[in-house]
RNA sequence: GGUCCGGUAGCUCAGUCGGUUAGAGCAGGGGACUCAUAAUCCCUUGGUCGGGGGUUCGAGUCCCUCCCGGACUACCA
């Protein structure tokens, strides 16, 4: 079979945050099919890189009072360091701000420009003459152009789903005022991707190239109608690549993310003397992307697009994947189930996640949970009891005298085991690792009986049976051998040892098709260790506590005696800055809630009943479903906004807001009143 | 509400083209063993394949329909 030519993906992480446990479920799913290949004999080079652009990093710098460059590369380096040490094997692993993606980002631009595909446009943000502000979006509400439908929110139609930008309502209105907003206008650079309409439709809806369920979901979000301009460009203040050829103005992110990709080859290339268009223009080389459900949408539309225009090779195959989820939830802060990669390797071995992750992993792009019990049981039954225990149980037997010198009658154990093996690359291949996992320890579940069967414990105590016990221990140490390649993508320190422990190094996948015989057997030792609850437990409380641990308990600092996380500040930075004057229009009340019910329609929302005292109620509508229970709620003191223009919902009339902090889902925190506080109290 | 993916044993899942009596691992019960990291081996209890209808000689598998769960999207000002 002739070898193959390969590059590898894994989406880039952003520099913004530390890489966690979701970002290992990508990194190893794509590692094992990189390490597959390679045992395949396949060239298959993985490259990946820091994502870096945009706001975000520019107001993080900003407050760390560093440049942008230095907080990139403190983060990368951090980045690379755990990913090292989960065994991922990149060859090269960049940044989307360094020079070789600046290069590649202008000749990409320049074949779209040239191309006729980017239009200058202004875009239309409405502007509401009354409260004196730009109006985003939520805040307009009008007719729907399409159905005719009226007070349709400003981004699309609740009654027909039609998407559409504020400006495009009939009769807009402001909700903040209830003005006629104008239109006001500046410009921005489009990609007209209707225009690769049709390249699209057939690139996705045929040969292969993603999941037949993504297949059908673009089909359905997008393909059905014309596809919108998509907005490239983003005027200073903006951490990015300016645009050449329109100053003032820089690349949007997700323009120069996916060309990252070329960049770090081309930081290969020109470390090791390959060519480029090796990798990126020949028709004899694949090119496969693994990259979570969220960014979907840009590797399927947009990246295509832009490879296509400017010629380069498209992608042979669009891997998806869905989230991590532990015990069967989002991940959370504060049940310390958001686990940091270095929070995890400061307790476990990363062997034990890349097997747990490979035997639930499929090509489907389901959710995947992390079931800390489960994850425990397995690795310690499957990899400990089963696989690791058939090495343990008999390689002492034969340190002394090796293997045996030809490969003894096994009754077919070892020729079954290699049989198997086309079986159990197909499944790698095709991404389904749970498949292969399995079929990989029904192989360990014919080995141990072969042992039981043979007691080598028994006939090393009689010197006749000498030969006896080398043939049998060579079978056993030969079946596990075969096991540890086949697992070998999956657990690279495991398949190291073998070779150091059989004095014969793991290098290829037909390893597994020829007894190993006549070598020395080295002096066993500990392969993996079994999991003990107590280091998950650790690992848990440690996540709870966030990133910054005290370094030692003497004379804390009061900010360090709590041991508060910076994230939420990072995540929401502080607004600018406003007067006494600006505060004061913000009328806020301490009110009771009356009554609330939940929305049936609505996944979010809870319908309640604020009372202000003196019969003075309010009716709103408040997106905390998920963290609250309606009966919680009743009789309870919140604040609220009292002054809020009333907004129009599908559901109802909103008439306020109540209070509360938090990203959002479970982790919502109604605010509350100290114990005196009255419904009507202004809050000052 | 729209779109997509699912529902098989207590749990996690296999089940190929529609074809014998629906399988595995874990957990549970019983026993054996003592080489091995409280590891291993043997035996064993668990199933109306979400419900209903249809096609067929034959349905877990195909079709229709309903129910339930999850994801995406929208509402969360």
């Amino acid at each position: 079979m002739p070898k193959r030519r390969i590059l590898v993906t894994s989406a880039l992480p952003y520099v913004n945050g530390h890489i966690h446990l979701g970002y290992i479920l990508e990194t190893v799913q794509t590692d094992i099919w990189v390490r597959f290949q390679r045992l395949r004999g396949n060239e298959c080079l993985y490259v990946c890189a820091d994502d870096t652009h945009g706001t975000a990093t520019m107001i993080r710098a900003r407050e760390e009072g560093r440049s942008e460059a230095e907080l990139i590369a403190g983060m990368q380096a951090a980045h690379v360091a755990d990913l090292e040490e989960f065994d991922i094997s990149f060859d090269n692993f960049g940044s989307t701000n360094d020079p070789e993606n600046e290069r590649l980002c202008r000749i990409m631009w320049k074949s779209i420009r040239k191309a006729g595909l980017v239009k200058e446009k202004d875009v239309e943000q409405l502007f509401d003459p009354v409260a004196g502000t730009f109006l985003a979006d939520r805040f307009v509400r009008g007719t729907c152009p399409k159905c005719n439908a009226t007070d349709q929110p400003g981004d699309n139609c609740s009654k027909c789903g039609t998407t559409y930008t504020p400006a495009d309502l009939i009769n807009p209105q402001s909700t903040l005022s209830g003005a006629t907003p104008e239109v006001r206008s500046a410009k921005h650079l489009f990609i007209e991707l209707e225009q690769l309409h049709d390249f699209l439709e057939t690139w996705s809806q045929s040969g292969d190239h993603l999941q037949p369920e993504i297949a059908n979901y673009l089909r359905g979000h997008f393909l059905g109608e014309p596809l919108r301009d998509w907005d490239i460009s983003r005027p200073a203040p903006y951490f990015g690549f300016e645009i050449p050829d329109y100053p003032g103005n820089y690349w949007y992110v997700w323009f120069d993310a996916p060309i990252g990709y070329m960049a770090s080859t081309q930081q290969w290339c020109d470390k090791h003397g390959g060519n480029f268009d090796d990798w990126w223009k020949s028709p004899d080389t694949e090119i496969h992307h693994f990259i979570g459900k969220d960014i979907t949408y840009f590797h399927t539309l947009f990246w295509p697009g832009m490879l296509k225009t400017a010629g380069y090779s498209l992608p042979t195959k669009v891997h998806i994947h869905g989230f991590l989820t532990v015990d069967g939830e989002k991940m959370s802060k504060s049940k310390g189930t958001f686990i940091n990669a270095r929070t995890y390797l400061n307790h476990l071995d990363p062997s034990y996640l890349r097997y747990f992750y490979a035997s639930k992993l499929n090509d489907h792009v389901d959710d995947l949970d992390l079931a800390l019990d489960e994850f425990i049981s397995k690795v310690n039954t499957d990899l400990v009891g089963k696989v690791v225990n058939l090495a343990s149980r008999t390689a002492k037997f034969v340190e002394k005298t090796g293997l045996s010198q030809g490969y003894p009658d096994d009754g077919g154990l070892f020729l079954h085991a290699a049989k198997l093996g086309e079986e159990i690359a197909d499944a790698y291949e095709n991404c389904d690792y749970s498949r292969a996992m399995r079929l990989i320890l029904g192989l360990a579940d014919r080995a141990n009986p072969y042992v039981e069967e043979n007691k080598p414990w028994e006939l090393r105590k009689d010197p006749a049976s000498a030969q006896r016990l080398q043939d049998v221990c060579t079978i056993a140490l030969n079946l596990f051998r075969q096991i540890a390649i086949y697992l070998a993508p999956v657990l690279p320190r495991l398949a190291e040892q073998t070779g150091e422990l059989l004095n014969d190094p793991i290098t290829s996948w037909d390893q597994t098709q020829k007894p190993l015989v006549g070598t020395q057997v080295a002096k066993f030792q500990h392969m993996l260790k079994r999991i003990e609850e107590k280091d998950v437990h650790s690992m848990i409380e440690e996540s709870k506590q966030g990133e910054v641990a005290p370094t030692s308990g003497e004379k804390a600092s009061p900010e360090d005696r709590w041991n508060d996380s910076g994230d939420a500040l990072a995540a929401e930075p502080l607004a600018s800055e406003c007067t006494f004057e600006d505060f004061t229009k913000v009328d806020l009340r301490v009110a009771r809630v009356i009554e609330a019910e939940a929305v049936p329609e609505a996944r979010k929302l809870l319908k309640l009943k604020l009372s202000l005292g003196g019969g003075e109620t309010r009716q709103v509508f408040a997106g905390i479903k998920a963290a609250y229970e309606p009966e919680q709620l009743v009789g309870r003191l919140v604040v609220m906004v009292a002054n809020l223009a009333p907004r129009q919902m599908s559901f109802g009339l909103s008439e306020g807001m109540v209070v509360a902090s938090g990203p959002g889902g479970k982790d919502v925190f109604v605010l509350s009143p100290d114990a005196g506080a009255v419904p009507g109290q202004r809050v000052h």
